[in-house]
DNA sequence: GATATTATTCTACACTTGATGAATTTCATC
DNA sequence: GATGAAATTCATCAAGTGTAGAATAATATC
């Protein structure tokens, strides 16, 4: 009785009829909307209309913005290692980049890597655990499977490589980057990788003083190869 | 007379007497703070206090938030233009690295770059206009140097390399990234992109079928050599 | 010296934001 | 069947957002 009590529209109130999956829409919602405007840029009230819920149920599940946002980082890096275990035959380098460039790839990871990009550059002080994590899942997709044979500086070095690939082609969306086939561009790439993994490491050491310029001994084997 | 007329603090009303800086002022704070928390992360109202300035004058010089982002960013692709003339002698790689990274060490154009970044990559759709001039800045500062050389997808990819280092070097603050020499930084990164003008150059087209996998012939040249 | 232009501040509007507390309904447990 | 826990919505708060109009003071122009 009583007539429905209040405002013109929306669901009554109370617990619904049968199971729930509110807190897997909310999931899915944040991880769209995460991925498409970053932590920042999206609003609860965003993800709760996307999700159709709610935004108090938000708050009700996960008890604030930033801790949903914690929720999808600790996916993200739970399935990139379980889904780290798929190298295929071939060099190193190119096992590399297929392996990384496919988690950006799999709609499981792929979108909660790009939030994950977007939201830990888009501001140079909020939440540090942001960029904490970018750089953790770098060191662990990246750096960590070449760990004995290469240097701190040039696993970095080869981190931000591959990052500014997948910058170039997922979020900045570079034309003709986006338009190649995973395969093409695992084979594309590799070669710059492979020049982390061999050139780089032999060449160091070789000049301990003089830092100014002409490092052209450094391949001059090769210059007249091409 | 009339005692100050209102509330507790603040200039008094009218123009100020003498020249004044305050459309520079308003400039470099906005600047500093484009590039601390990009422009959906810097409100009109935190500029005009970091320029000890009342916000509506913002408005008054320059009409909107965005029309002053829009000015910062017409200078830095000035500026940019501009500063591409200083390479040096050495090899092409080598050449455009340091070319690339002086945009980013000066701070002139360095703070202009990370804001640029960090704004362009914060949202898939605010603001088009800035993932444009993004894009437009890579290829007036990577791969037009490049480019009767090089196909388009290799200079994106080169492009999105460098961007890669400056996101690990300036946003991220990859540690051991952020603490090399601007010299040796060169020096490591200058392999990568000779392996773009060089072997790629060379291996594509050398297998036309066969998809998949496999690309070992590709330097098998040089396989014993390292 | 009158008049227009420019620089500067104040006040305010309409809106969005994250976060709460309370009310209501259903389900689970005993 | 009573009781507690969980799910759901509503109303609201205190702040912050970009933009706007109007008021005031100094300078430029004629």
């Amino acid at each position: 009785m009583a007539a429905q009590h209040s405002t013109t529209s929306g669901s009554p109130r109370g617990r619904r009829s049968g199971g729930t999956r509110s807190r897997d829409d909310i999931l899915r919602a944040a991880t769209a909307l995460f991925a498409e405007h970053g932590f920042e840029g999206t609003s609860v009230r965003a993800i709760a209309a996307q999700a159709q819920v709610d935004p108090a149920l938000i708050r009700h599940f996960f008890g604030s913005k930033e801790v949903l946002f914690t929720a999808l980082l600790n996916e993200v890096m739970e399935l990139s290692t379980q889904q780290a275990t798929t190298p295929s035959s071939g060099d190193r380098a190119t096992d590399l980049v297929a392996t990384y460039l496919h988690l950006w790839e799999s709609p499981e990871t792929g979108p909660l890597l790009i939030g994950l990009v977007r939201s830990a550059l888009a501001s140079a002080t909020g939440v540090p655990a942001i960029k904490e994590a970018l750089a953790r899942h770098l060191t662990q997709s990246c750096a960590d499977p070449l760990k004995p044979s290469l240097d701190e500086a040039s696993a970095e070095l080869l981190s931000a490589h591959l990052l500014g690939v997948a910058v170039g082609r997922y979020l900045l969306g570079l034309p003709h980057l986006a338009a190649l086939s995973t395969d093409e561009l695992v084979e594309r790439t590799a070669p710059a990788v492979r020049s982390y993994l061999e050139g780089n490491s032999r060449s160091r050491k070789t000049r301990p003083e003089s830092k100014k310029k002409s490092p052209q001994e450094q391949l001059s084997l090769f210059d007249g190869l091409f």
